[in-house]
DNA sequence: ATGGTCGACTCTCGA
């Protein structure tokens, strides 16, 4: 079962990237985040046109996320069913896939330490924890995968020294993504390569960041202890960044013998 | 301290 992730940053600009990747690679599932565009936009029957099973929230101009599966999913549902009043909505989403939880997240950015962006941050991951343990168990087959906005390690992003006060680096920021980690996921990348300096994003404000390669790993896919012990392979696929009308995330994917 | 680049959308915000 392949599961793969991407921040689409416009699903509308990037239908071509979508398509063409999708058909070269035939993940099972498909997790799409910042498809910016409200659901009456949303480029249903394109994308139903290649076979999958599409679902999808979005709202005006920001956030936004899509799940494409092979299979048709058991269940669908949207945010956290907290209750609590959304500062912003259309960044999380969960199908049931062939048995599988998969949870689709865009966590907020956070924009600047102090910020009441990111104080929203660090609550949304304490929200995201209680989700997950209100509504799964460890020892269930779950991955969480997304735009997490969390480089975990130091060698999650290049010149970590210089990024301890960036909100996607900063200790809190780190601790409150570690604290849902810790409810029951291995991180299926950096468990299969302990050592390997690997970004999934570079900066659009800093067009020499991917040549220089400047970047930050901040996409993730997670599972829990059993699914994680059935993964084969993850990798990440650069070569659309390097496209024109590139995202400036990669493609994320991982492969589990189910 | 600031600007650089995108995309959505309305002359500005979010990343």
């Amino acid at each position: 079962m392949r599961i793969a992730t991407y921040n689409v940053n416009s699903i509308r600009i990037r239908l071509d990237t979508i398509l063409t990747w999708v058909a070269k690679w035939q993940p099972d599932v498909l997790c799409i985040q910042e498809t910016k565009c409200q659901d009456d936009a949303f480029p249903l029957l394109i994308l139903q046109s290649t076979g999958y099973n599409v679902h999808f929230r979005g709202m005006k101009s920001y956030n936004g996320v899509a799940i494409l599966s092979k299979m048709a999913p058991q269940s669908v549902s949207y945010g956290f069913s907290d209750h609590l009043p959304e500062r912003d909505e259309a960044r999380l989403m969960r199908v049931v896939v062939n048995g599988v939880s998969v949870v689709n997240t865009y966590v907020p950015n956070g924009y600047k330490l102090g910020s009441p962006q990111y104080t929203y941050k660090l609550g949304w991951f304490e929200r995201l924890r209680a989700y997950f343990a209100a509504s799964l168990n460890p020892h269930d087959r779950v991955v969480w995968c997304g735009d997490m906005n969390i480089a975990p390690q130091p060698i999650d992003v290049h010149s970590p020294e210089k990024h301890l006060r960036h909100v996607c680096f900063h200790e809190d920021a780190r601790r409150a993504y570690t604290e849902v980690v810790n409810w029951g996921f291995v991180d299926v990348f950096r468990k299969l390569y302990p050592e390997r300096q690997q970004f999934t994003f570079w900066d659009y404000l800093r067009p020499s960041s991917l040549d220089a390669n400047k970047g930050w790993r901040i996409d993730h896919i997670l599972a829990t202890r059993p699914m994680a012990e059935a993964c084969r392979a993850v990798e990440v696929d650069i070569e659309p960044r390097r496209a024109p009308r590139a995202s400036d995330h990669t493609f994320l994917w991982a492969d589990f013998d189910l």
